[in-house]
DNA sequence: GTCTATACAGTGATAGAC
DNA sequence: GTCTATCACTGTATAGAC
């Protein structure tokens, strides 16, 4: 039995465990340093192996990024909609909640964890723009579905927003998340150390207030340009 | 008379040319491919010249492009006082005029031009994160002064606002329009090209909005240092 | 003072031997 | 499957022409 062990399974389970160290140090020095101050060369001192082995497991620098990115990025999505079910399964449920839902599971990673880890803000701001469309579309395809799912949710708790209304107020939504989470301490700055580092409850207790009253507040509903469409209450299409 | 013109003015001449064309050219290639993307020799190749020229006139890259961010960042941060005086002729002045008027300088600079040239959002956006640093301590040096003075206008219309709450929202402030400059577009991908690309106006017209309902929401108000701890709440054990 | 020519140490990527 | 050797390329630095 014991002789089934072959050489080649002993390389393959070696190989596996070299990936995984790989991605646990390159994960720590990208998020510490930035992806462009990373080189390839610091990642397999560190991981004590050889610069073509990172090739052979991911490709290039940019791949094996990407495949961190991705870890960290998928369980905030699936978060998300698993907190959007809990909230469903008792409806009615109120806007604030909804934003909630939406924020925390992204606040959350940026805990510190042991072994150290990268969380996903981290990692997004550090990248350079030179990958800037790759990042987006894998962004988007994590990301996408459960968007959509909170803005069906966000537009149940506002029937009478238009809908360019909604997409914006998404969208300023989101550019408060990403600055907020990749700006940790920035706030304290700002208040002259008045606030707290980064503490991800007390954070959020005054940002959902902030964005439910922002997508509270009165549409343009402007005669100008293009008059815009009511939504035409949609249930389900 | 015109015998004075010597050979050092000549020489000094054409090195203010020299510098300038530098400039442009790189301010061009920066916002269009990014700063990583973008290489010495791409600039050096496009403005005839040698690549030890860009050496003297700026010393690094980065150099280079910290000087280009500063062309472009100073006249915004001009142009907010400018038009935060302007509100303060006429007092009482409105919580949306003084957000309008930090906004709208930044959101202006984003209309294409001819001869075509960078824009504040375009460069601070493509920046990778190796020089966060820098460029942090710069944009601090020119936004700081204009950003205390519209901190201060804020208070004035929210005297009830406590101090935490008002940095936290100046912070969300400043998330949405970094985000909504550096995303042009995003948002017509989220609406399915229900909404314009980038027009500052419509975009203004949301935005203030949303941010003044933001600014008006009740404050959070807590009694204690840190309330939001729940004690032993923790369902696991 | 301004700039050209040239060289240098570093990067990510790759081919091919083992 | 893993490694050595090497590639083309980057930003930077220096010497010296004008």
């Amino acid at each position: 039995m014991t002789a089934d062990v072959t050489p080649l399974d002993r390389r393959r389970a070696a190989g596996a465990e070299t990936r995984q160290r790989i991605v646990a140090v390159a994960e720590v020095l990208f998020a510490a340093n930035g992806y462009d101050a990373v080189g390839l060369r610091d990642i397999i001192r560190e991981a004590g192996i050889n610069s073509a082995a990172v090739h052979y497991h991911f490709g290039t620098k940019e791949a094996l990024f990407l495949h961190i990115l991705r870890l960290r990025a998928e369980p905030i999505a699936a978060a998300r909609m698993e907190r959007l079910d809990a909230l469903r399964a008792r409806e009615p449920f109120e806007l604030r909640d909804v934003i909630d839902a939406f924020l925390r599971p992204a606040l959350e990673q940026a805990e510190p964890a042991d072994p150290p880890r990268a969380n996903y803000a981290e990692l997004r701001a550090r990248l350079s723009g030179k990958h800037e469309d790759t990042v987006r579309q894998l962004l988007a395809e994590i990301f996408d579905q459960s968007s959509k799912a909170f803005l069906d949710a966000i537009r149940q708790c506002l029937p009478d927003l238009p809908e360019a209304d909604l997409y914006y107020r998404f969208h300023f939504l989101l550019g408060t998340m990403v600055y907020t989470m990749a700006n940790p301490g920035r706030i304290r700055d700002l208040s002259f150390g008045g606030t707290d580092p980064f503490d991800f409850d007390e954070v959020l207790s005054h940002l959902v207030p902030f964005i439910e009253a922002g997508f509270r507040a009165a549409p343009l509903s402007k005669p100008a340009k293009r008059p815009l469409r009511r939504p035409a209450k949609r249930g389900k299409p």
